[in-house]
DNA sequence: GATGAATGAGAATTCATTCAT
DNA sequence: GATGAATGAATTCTCATTCAT
């Protein structure tokens, strides 16, 4: 699984163009999150998906030129889910003129705390295929457009890509490290968040001096 | 292997009694550690271990209980190591009145970059046994010890265990993202350096304030 | 095997809806049958019944979720043929007015003797799965159609449970010894045959009075 | 284990001249008893059983050839208690003046209903060894012995071989069932000990006329 | 497009037994 | 006599994937 045996296939097979295969396709990815969800890594395996999804394992192959693939799928939705929350969480600051920083680094943290074995299972899966570039990527754009955000105190200036993968991978470490260690730290969720921002606003402010 | 099934069984059996037993278990986490390195988890098999170490099938299992406990162990050892190259930066920074922030993430950053792939496995297998507490816990403390180093600018302060995680994680986070994105970011090795140094100072200039 | 480890899992998995698939399942069971009745238990493997059988070791596990439910239902079709030869010793005897009490002493007696080892690991496997019950309700029934059986001495007057148990189990115990003992008993297979039918009767006899 | 797979061995090793011999036997067998009281034939392994007995796996193996004996010494041991529960009933009857067929039958349903698991996957073990001729053997001696008894109904007159193995184990197959089925029958022990002596008493009735 | 029976390489693990110390 | 580390053949069972219907 984690280390590919065969040759890179398609990412996906029968490009949706009828509703139905998109439908199909859905079904298939929710069956797959659940039992990933319920079971682990360890339970997660193609026939039982197919089971789940009320679909035949050879229709499931249909969509899917293999196993990973379902996997790495399931991880982009995460991944897209959480730009997608943090670009609202964005969005809501600055229609509230409150603080983007803080809005980014709650929504990121809470996020992270659910589901927090999935996320580890899929994380690994994605970067386990090589695709961490990509989220990464996307990432660093994201966070450009807080600092060049028009109610950012740095608005205006921008940082390198060096000052831009620190922060960002600073403040994502620190948003995995709940993931990892689920609810054994002697910590309040207030605190955590406090600091994060603490963080992220000193080193902002020397970063674009 | 992920999602753990039956009974939690001792992380090691044959408890080494006797010299050669020391030796046996040692020469088995050495050929695991090669394997694995050269043939990611995918040919990671205990029957391959056993044959490289060896020894027979049978007497690998005397030592560990199953192959997820080779890799618990193996992920231990690279933990422990990072741990003693933190504390030899950390010596070696007050030997020579040099910045202790700035040893100790060359050093980590320097062993991230190493062996990226073989430590993205073992973190995932350390974590996925549930035990990223342990060593999260002994790295809090190190930060701690850092932080009220007698040539620390902090020196006499103390930070919170929220400021702690924020900033041990933090940095930890940056060094994991050199481990995923292996050598594909556009930035130099220095620049990085510096903007996580940058980081740590600037937190803990406000952090102890 | 002996003392079961984890959850109970079905008796049979693909349930045979086509053609097809009943075939499968009859050619593993008689591979399983003669594997079993040539080898014994120690040779009885599921590799070994899979390429006797002419199907993949997978498609097997297809059919039968492990390797004790295969004995199982092995041993339930011994004790349905055996029940099945005692109502046909049954139904003849009624055509020739013959005692019912003889016929099926004599077809146990005679089956009892055949594949003794087959039938004792068989019987083994059964009860060890605590299945032993199933089969004991089904014998009680069958005795109970003796007794009650127009042609019987006995016709009209019933037993009670206690009765039906002692009776059945006691010829039935008589025949199981002639499983253990193979040859070795220096009796007749005649005078045997003539004293358990003695004791049936002259059990009935007080019993039923 | 059941089909035996090498050369016949001698069935203990180490003649116990010594006391301390003699103890170390002892305490192999009680913790070999224990361990599969407890766990059945699955967790019964030579290596638990040593483990248990607080004596190396080398010293088991001086004082059994294998495996498959320290099952048949045990089997023995529970044959020779029944058969010494047997003749201390038919002793205390023959003191009182009571029915030694009663007498018997209390004592043998009695221990049949106790380690019900245990008793089979012994039985099972001895009779896989051949070695149920041995105890049939025995059995049938002392069967002889309740008729020739001299307060027996029948003092003076005798058997035929073929009735005494009819009588004797038609009474064991009742008392097996009770191993098998466990608690399931929908019967009082009452009722099943009156009518498996009544049994016998009509058997012997009409056979010794 | 869908179905699902069949495949089979492969992996983990067990445990009776030996023998050098 | 005892010890216990080592052995390794043997076995069960999984699961991604294919392809005839």
């Amino acid at each position: 699984m984690t280390a590919p045996r065969k040759k890179a296939a398609p990412l996906t097979r029968r490009s949706p163009r009828q509703v139905r295969a998109h439908e199909t396709l859905a079904v298939i990815l929710e069956a797959a999150w659940r039992l990933l969800r319920q079971q682990g890594l360890a339970g997660f395996n193609t026939n039982r998906i197919a089971e789940r999804a009320g679909v035949s394992i050879g229709t499931l192959y249909g969509y899917f030129p293999n196993k990973q693939s379902i996997l790495v799928a399931l991880a982009r939705r995460l991944l897209q889910a959480d730009r997608q929350a943090v670009a609202d969480a964005l969005e809501a600051a600055a229609a509230q003129g409150a603080d983007p920083v803080r809005g980014i680094v709650r929504v990121l943290f809470q996020r992270h705390r659910q589901d927090a074995s999935l996320r580890r299972t899929l994380l690994s899966a994605y970067i386990g295929a090589g695709l961490a570039g990509d989220d990464a990527e996307q990432v660093r754009a994201q966070v450009g457009s807080i600092v060049s955000h028009p109610r950012s105190p740095l608005a205006g200036r921008s940082l390198t890509d060096a000052q831009l993968f620190v922060v960002s991978r600073g403040v994502l470490g620190v948003a995995r490290a709940l993931t990892e260690d689920a609810g054994a730290l002697p910590v309040s969720d207030q605190a955590l968040e406090d600091e994060a921002v603490r963080l992220v606003h000193a080193y902002l402010a020397v970063a674009a001096a």
